[in-house]
DNA sequence: CATTGGCACTCAGTCTGGGTGAGTGCTAAT
DNA sequence: ATTAGCACTCACCCAGACTGAGTGCCAATG
């Protein structure tokens, strides 16, 4: 078993490393935080945590540094949750107060969390959650010039212009208009859909301009789902990355590369998903993928009104400061949730 | 004057260097290139070009690197125009040809040039040209939440839900509804978001539910606009500028918080799109900004239907091979305009 | 038995100096 | 104008000495 003040050393090599990116020796250790003790009964500590394999050296004689084990039971259970400053929550609250619509409120997000935690930071773009169609609207911009608009019942708006063969009448745009919402309303996207493929297939309109139109609208609620199911990410703060780009002891090329991928990221998301933590980290070669295992990821998950539980996060180099960065990912969270999410 | 076989060595350097990253020398020139004559003379014309500050020695003696000078002597008046090679012409067809909704063209697009000339990329989203409102459409979600979509000749939409503090009744819509179109429609989108402000100040409708739709309505408006002037950047291949971090003296650090900031670029293609060549490039610090003074800029315009002329471009190190992006720039750019434009 | 002082040992980092070679600049010959 | 020859410069590499932070172990101590 590992003794108490083992445990508080650990923290504050913790610490300490971070603050420096040097390894901390038991000199400095005793000289920086008021252990009772001298530097030698440290280092019989220090012998303990290395033998558990939290810390380790990197060369025969130096200081150590925590390893990614070492990190995992400093953020479990040695971390103090440190509240954010007056002028952060005042930031989160400037940056994020005046929302318009969704992108912008998440290119901001993203930029905020790069800002606070100085970090590379994530935002997945959510989904709308079981979308219906509300209305399709069909505007003649020309005679044979077709906009064809699908609202979903979120709110979510497509449209597509579509050119036809022949001119349509206003009579035969208004039926057509009346059949198409008759057919849809109330629908589920994919189930519209395959309504309105159905129906243009239908032998008695098939060369018809009505048919070209319904094809139209197919596409556009098409459309519609593929930006539904399209997971994208925003991302911010590349510059943070690079700044500590020392930290990594291949490049930060494969880190990068790993982040435009995306794909990646997203994979992580959902593993991530069923964690218990409102805020979950991933330290080092916790992360399966090739590209991250030098890093850490910080993340939680955040939901607006009418749409999918989705997740903001930071990476950055495992020697990170978690306490603060933990603090920043899920201030902004819960303020994207709450803040948000009642207005 | 220079002679002619000077700047077949001033060419022969830009080449090597940028093969290379090494300083190159007048036996290398020789050995790799068949002038018919002696590194003696190679030397005589390199003392040239060094007075004429096209070619520079990073250190006292050892080959010579081309300085911006030589660069632009270089595009201007060496650079082989090198065609794509047909895998390149069929990236670009198989990239682009699918295009969906406008985000993700211009995602495709970045990317694609990020590949093609392994550069970071850098495409400017295309605001609407002169855009009218078309229809405004007023949908009651609930009793008291109203859903609110503007669009405009372009097919933009624009949507907004507000919560009304009293029920309004399906008569009272409808009224409003003509009211409001019949105000804006055709109206350019500045006019329009004035006069639905003047007619929601009209005393005797001031605390009337109808006021509260007309001031939703020119909210929406305005988001309208704001998204239209909105000058954003979609940018790609950060991987590909960390890669190439040994062509600056600095760090690339800089170089990416530029980038970050958008409205440096911005700015940049704001002066470029003055120039008469198709294809633009700056060189170094023809570059005022300071983050991109070790980086050239390449880069055209392309504009899609119904949208302003808008930019993109290639960053790199000023070591990089101008031909083939300036080739490459070029072409996405021509496929955007044409291809997609003729569609 | 945990703690401590003492001490030998290790080893990364730094500094030094000589050697090497690519490449220039100059000069005199062609 | 071109060329061969030659002295000179200077970044780079290598090996060796030195330094100092830090460890690991042991014997002494309360």
């Amino acid at each position: 078993m590992i003794s108490e003040r083992s445990l508080a050393v650990l923290r504050a090599i913790v610490q300490d490393y971070v603050a420096s990116r040097e390894p901390v020796g038991s000199k400095t250790i005793v000289e920086r935080h008021s252990f009772g003790v001298s530097a030698a009964t440290i280092r019989n500590d220090m012998a303990l945590l290395e033998e558990e394999e939290l810390i380790a050296a990197p060369h025969t004689s130096s200081g150590r540094i925590p390893t990614d084990k070492g990190y995992r039971m400093f953020v479990d259970q040695l971390a103090a949750m440190r509240p954010l400053s007056a002028a952060q929550r005042q930031a989160i609250d400037t940056f994020l107060g005046e929302s318009s619509d969704l992108d912008e409120l998440l290119a901001r997000t993203v930029r905020l969390m790069a800002q606070l935690t100085k970090q590379l930071a994530v935002v997945q773009v959510p989904n709308f959650s079981s979308v219906r169609v509300q209305h399709v609207e069909l505007v003649a911009v020309a005679a044979t010039r077709l906009l064809c608009i699908v609202i979903s019942d979120a709110g979510q708006v497509e449209q597509r212009v579509t050119e036809l063969t022949a001119p349509i009448t206003d009579a035969e745009l208004s039926a057509v208009r009346s059949k198409v919402n008759a057919l849809v309303a109330g629908q589920m996207l994919a189930d519209a859909a395959t309504a309105v493929a159905a129906a243009a297939g239908d032998a008695e309109l098939a060369r018809s301009t009505a048919a070209q139109v319904l094809r139209a609208v197919g596409a556009t609620i098409t459309d519609q789902v593929k930006v539904q199911t399209s997971h994208r990410l925003v991302v911010a703060g590349a510059a943070n990355l690079v700044r500590t780009e020392q930290d990594f002891s291949g490049s930060i090329l494969g880190v990068i590369e790993t982040i435009e991928e995306q794909v990646v990221l997203l994979k992580l998301f959902g593993e991530m998903a069923t964690e218990q933590h409102e805020v979950a980290v991933r330290i080092g070669r916790e992360n399966t993928e090739q590209g991250l295992a030098e890093t850490s990821v910080v993340s939680s998950a955040f939901s607006l009104p009418g749409r999918d539980i989705s997740r903001l996060a930071v990476v950055g180099p495992t020697r990170m400061d978690y306490s603060s960065n933990i603090a920043a990912v899920r201030a902004v969270a819960r303020y994207l949730s709450r803040a948000l999410g009642s207005e």
